[in-house]
DNA sequence: TATGCCCTGTTTCGATTCGAAACTAAATGG
DNA sequence: CCATTTAGTTTCGAATCGAAACAGGGCATA
């Protein structure tokens, strides 16, 4: 029963990132929403820079994504290509100065420097905990879980690499280290 | 340099947690900020629960906390009470139909459910990471911290209770357990 | 191949948020 | 006693937000 603080020690910690984003987005001029939508990009794979992707990530009406996707695109930083094969879809990608944006509007030092207090003051600190919170909370969280492809009761490896056992394509490193939207819990 | 991807980890339970709130605000016909100003002021202390601290616990601009506000006033989920000592501060209250609505609006059952998990795969899994990371993460913060009041670095036992160190007022049992915006770490 | 349904994404609407800047009023501090 | 700081409000224009209607591509089934 104890076990369940962990979670407002976890929400705790997303107040301060949340409070940080928007401070940082403030400053360049940006909306808290624009730089969740520009970091998505740059993690997620290629099954998964899409609109709906998005609006199932984020959780707003896709409505709403599609309009934040023109600003995104009026301002530059996020551009627009039609699937070839399902000409419904769209995949969206960041731009040159999209991924600019998104280094300097990230809270990254924050993070680094929470980092390097943690490995300070914790040295035998390990990631397993976070890990099997992270994973609980994906368990918990109704829809899509969002995680990292390797991660997927697709993922498979073959003799020359992985494979996603979905859509039966082969993945590289960079891929199976991405957030993918068709992401299943074993 | 593995310590760091603690922080990934987090980021990725942040995220997780914001789709569910923004979810959640969205049946209930409130916005997310509204949902985070209602939390706040359920945890908050008696010295944490004013516009500025608002302000600077969610990092907005003080006009829009003003007018967010005005709002919740206007639908009743706050109210807001006039300092006897500072007459240009004010004090905010959430009201039973502010406590109600935040009950239902918060998803805590995705945090239970993902507690049971958690306690049902992990059952030696313990809180102090999680104490850890959070710390570091409040020490990396560069502004407030917005601990809570018994882990500040002011706050002493005495004979009959708690004091503050900086107020030199006692504290309650539950005064002590809740958010302060001067909180100060050792 | 035609029909109907589902899916992806856009458009339009009105209410609300957002940040910026100007403002009031109260406290503070020489 | 006057300048400065601090708490909070008001006003403005741009952007967000959700809801609902819409357009058009896929796909299954007849």
């Amino acid at each position: 029963m104890q076990k369940v603080d962990v979670y407002k020690l976890i929400e705790r910690m997303a107040a301060l990132i949340r409070s940080e984003e928007r401070k940082r987005c403030t400053e360049m001029g940006l909306q808290v929403v624009h730089l969740q939508v520009m970091d998505y990009l740059s993690r997620c794979n290629k099954y998964s820079n899409t609109p709906v992707a998005l609006t199932n990530y984020l959780g707003m009406t896709k409505g709403t994504v599609s309009q934040t996707l023109l600003l995104l695109e009026r301002k530059g930083f996020v551009r627009k290509e039609a699937d070839l094969a399902d000409k419904r879809m769209v995949h969206l990608y960041l731009t040159e100065e999209g991924q600019l944006m998104l280094g300097q509007a990230y809270p990254s030092d924050l993070f680094s420097n929470a980092g390097l207090f943690l490995e300070a003051h914790n040295p035998d600190l390990t990631e397993e905990p976070f890990i099997n919170a992270l994973t609980a909370l994906q368990k918990a969280h109704k829809s899509n879980s969002f995680g990292l492809c390797k991660t997927c009761k697709f993922f498979t490896h073959t003799n020359d690499g992985f494979l996603c056992g979905l859509t039966k394509e082969t993945l590289t490193q960079s891929d199976s280290e991405k957030i993918c939207q068709e992401h299943t819990l074993l």
